[in-house]
DNA sequence: ATGAAAGCGCTAACAA
DNA sequence: TTGTTAGCGCTTTCAT
C-alpha cells in the first residue's frame, strides 16, 4: 500500500480510500491510484483490513464431518454415498453463502471434529463476524467460550445454550402428518419405522412424530424404531432386506428417517422383485432432489434446507446489526410430498 | 490477550505460545493461561494473527454463480434445476473442503460475476493464502493481477494465464470415447448431439470429441451440434422433444452434453412413450449421482469432480511451499460408464 | 521457560 | 479532497 501510494503520489489514506470509498476521492487521483496498484499487483491485505476495522465481512459455517478426510477413497459406492450424505450440508451451504453475498459477506466454511484451542473452530471462529452451527458439530463448551465474542447460531438441532439464535426444522410435526396421511388416507395399518442413531435430535423427533400419529390413530404405540441404522443408502438397502427376512407378515408401509435410507431401499425392494408401492408403501424425509428422480418418486417430507441456510445468515446479519436483541428461535415447517411411493397418484 | 495474560499472570508472549506451540510451555502455566482465557470468552483473532504470520490458513474457491441470489425463488422446478446444476461445484467444494482440512486449512467460498475493485474476489483474495478458480467466474485481469501475489490455479477450462497452475478435464477424450462406444459397438449410425451454449469450453471441447469419433468411424461429421441448450434438465426436455418432432427419421442415439440435460431428456421421453435404449439411446456428461439413480440407469462419462478439488488443493499447497516451481498443468482422465440408457446391460 | 519490544498493513479520526 | 497519526491484536526475534 506504502508503494502504491508512492508511485501515485498520494498518501496511503488516498489509497484506502480508493478501494473502501472509491467516490470520495477524485477520479483521476483514484485511477492514478488503481494504475499503480494494478502496476504492482496490489491486493489489500484482509488481515490489516479486518484488525483495523475490526469486522471481516465473512460469516462461517461448521458441518459435520461425514466423510473421513484422512481415509483414502475406497470402493465407488461408498464414495457415493457418502456424496449423498452431504447433500443435506450441501444445500445449506449454497443457501448460506447465496444470502451472505446478497448481504455482502464470503463464506467460511469448515466441516470440524475435534474441539480444542487449535480446533478448525478456533480458526473458523477467529476468522468471521459471526457463524452458524450445524448440530452435534462443536463441543458445547467451545461454542460458550466464543458465542461470547461473536454472533453464533445453532441450526438443526436442539439449541443447547439459551443466549444464541436458534433454528430448528419442525421434524416430529413433519413425519407425523405423514403418518397420519400413510394410515388415515391409504388405510395402512401395519407400518414399520426405520430409525437412526439414538444420538441423532432429526431421527429422533422424527420418531416421535410417528409415535404420536399412532397413538392419535388408535395404533399400537411403539416406543423404539423397528430399526435402527446409520442414515445411508448402503444401510436403506440392508434394512430393507432384513424387514424382508424378519418372519410374520410384512409391513404395509416403511417410514424410513431420511431420504437416502428410503432410496437404498427402493432400490434393495425392486431387486427383490417387492413392489412399491403396491405390495409396500415406502417413505422417506429431507426431500432431497433425489426423490424425486427415483422411480417411483419418493413420497417425503421437504425440509426447507436452502432456507435454513438463508435464515442462518439473515439473524447473523441481524445480530450483528443490533447484540442487544433478544435471542431467537425459529421453527421452520416442513411440508409433506406425496408421490408415488406411497400409492398416491404418480405426479413426477 | 492482555487481559488474558494480566489475569493469567504471565505476559502476551506465553499466551501466544500456549495457542501456538502448547509445547513450549509449562503445564502448568499453560492451564493457567487457558483457564484464564476460558473465563474471558478469549477468542485468538485470526486478523491479527495472519497480519503478524503473513498468512492466514485458510484456502480459497471462487465459482460460478447459477443462481441470481436476488431472484426470489420462484417455481419449484427452476429451483430445483438449479440446485442439480450447482452439483458440479459442490461437489468441487467437498473435495477442495477435504483436501484443505488434511492440510490444516479452512475454506473461503464465494460465487462471484463481477470484477473490480471492491469484488468478492478481491475480498477472497485478500484473505487466503491461495485459491482456486473455476473457469470463466473470474474476469483474467484480475487474476492477472492477483496471482502476482499468491498462489492461483485455475480449474477446469483453458488456463488463459499461463503461469498459472492449472487443471483440466479431458473432456473431448470422454466424448470421443463414449461416442465410439455407441457406434462400433451398439452399432448406432444415426446419432445426434446436443451441446451447450458456444461459450461453454466444456460442451465445446466434448462435441469435438463426439466429431472427432465420427470421423474416426467415417461418418459424415457435423460442424455444429444439433441443438444447443443451456445446460438445464428443462432445456433436456425441450430439446429432446425438438429432436422428436424434427422431421425424418429420428436419431438412433442422443448425445447430451451434460447429464443434466439428458436426465431432463429422460423424463420427456418417457413422457412421449418413446422407449429408452430401445427406441433412442440416451447418453449425458459427468456421471452425477443422479446418474445411477434414474431409470434407465444413464450411460455416461464420469468427471473426477472430487479430484478436481483436491488437486487444486494439492497444488495450492505445493506451491506455497515453493513459489519457484515450474507451473503445472494437469489433465485428468475421465472414464466411461456404461450403464442401461445406452443399451448396454443394466447393472444398476 | 518466559518477557520485552518491534512491527505486520490497514482504517478512522482528526487536521489541513 | 487529501494527509497525518495512532492503534487494531497478534507473532517473532532477541534477551533473560
Amino acid at each position: 500500500m506504502y508503494d502504491v501510494a508512492e508511485q501515485a503520489g498520494v498518501s496511503i489514506a488516498t489509497v484506502s480510500r480508493v478501494y473502501r470509498n472509491p467516490d470520495s476521492v477524485r477520479p483521476g487521483t483514484r485511477d492514478r491510484v488503481l494504475q499503480a496498484a494494478r502496476g504492482l499487483g496490489y491486493v489489500p491485505s484482509g488481515n490489516a483490513r479486518g484488525l483495523a476495522s475490526r469486522s471481516t465481512g465473512v460469516l462461517g459455517l461448521c458441518f459435520p464431518d461425514y466423510a473421513d478426510p484422512d481415509a483414502e477413497a475406497s470402493a465407488e459406492s461408498d464414495e457415493t454415498d457418502a456424496a449423498e450424505m452431504m447433500l443435506y450440508s450441501d444445500e445449506i451451504i449454497r443457501g448460506m453463502e447465496r444470502a451472505a453475498r446478497r448481504h455482502g459477506y464470503a463464506l467460511l466454511i469448515a466441516a470440524s471434529l475435534a474441539g480444542g484451542p487449535e480446533s478448525l473452530v478456533a480458526k473458523v471462529a477467529g476468522r468471521v463476524d459471526g457463524f452458524a452451527v450445524l448440530a452435534r458439530t462443536v463441543p458445547t463448551e467451545d461454542l460458550e467460550v466464543i458465542s461470547r465474542r461473536l454472533p453464533v447460531v445453532m441450526l438443526a438441532g436442539p439449541r443447547e445454550i439459551d443466549h444464541l439464535d436458534h433454528i430448528e426444522v419442525d421434524n416430529a410435526a413433519g413425519q407425523r402428518e405423514l403418518t397420519r396421511h400413510l394410515i388415515a388416507d391409504h388405510g395402512y395399518r401395519r407400518l414399520a419405522f426405520v430409525g437412526g442413531e439414538p444420538d441423532s435430535p432429526d431421527a429422533e423427533a422424527r420418531f416421535r412424530g410417528y409415535q404420536a400419529a399412532c397413538r392419535e390413530s388408535g395404533l399400537p404405540v411403539p416406543d423404539q424404531p423397528d430399526l435402527r441404522a446409520e442414515m445411508t443408502q448402503a444401510e436403506g438397502r440392508r434394512t430393507a432386506a432384513a424387514l424382508l427376512a424378519r418372519g410374520g407378515e410384512p409391513p404395509e408401509a416403511v417410514l424410513f428417517a431420511n431420504d437416502q435410507m428410503a432410496v437404498g431401499a427402493l432400490q434393495a425392494l425392486e431387486r427383490r422383485g417387492v413392489r412399491v408401492p403396491g405390495d409396500i408403501a415406502v417413505t422417506g424425509f429431507d426431500g432431497i432432489p433425489l426423490s424425486r428422480l427415483v422411480r417411483p418418486a419418493l413420497t417425503t417430507v421437504r425440509q426447507p434446507t436452502r432456507h435454513l441456510g438463508e435464515q442462518a445468515v439473515e439473524l447473523l446479519v441481524r445480530r450483528l446489526a443490533d447484540r442487544e436483541r433478544e435471542p431467537v428461535s425459529l421453527m421452520l415447517p416442513v411440508t409433506v410430498t406425496r408421490r408415488a411411493s406411497c400409492g398416491c397418484p404418480g405426479q413426477d
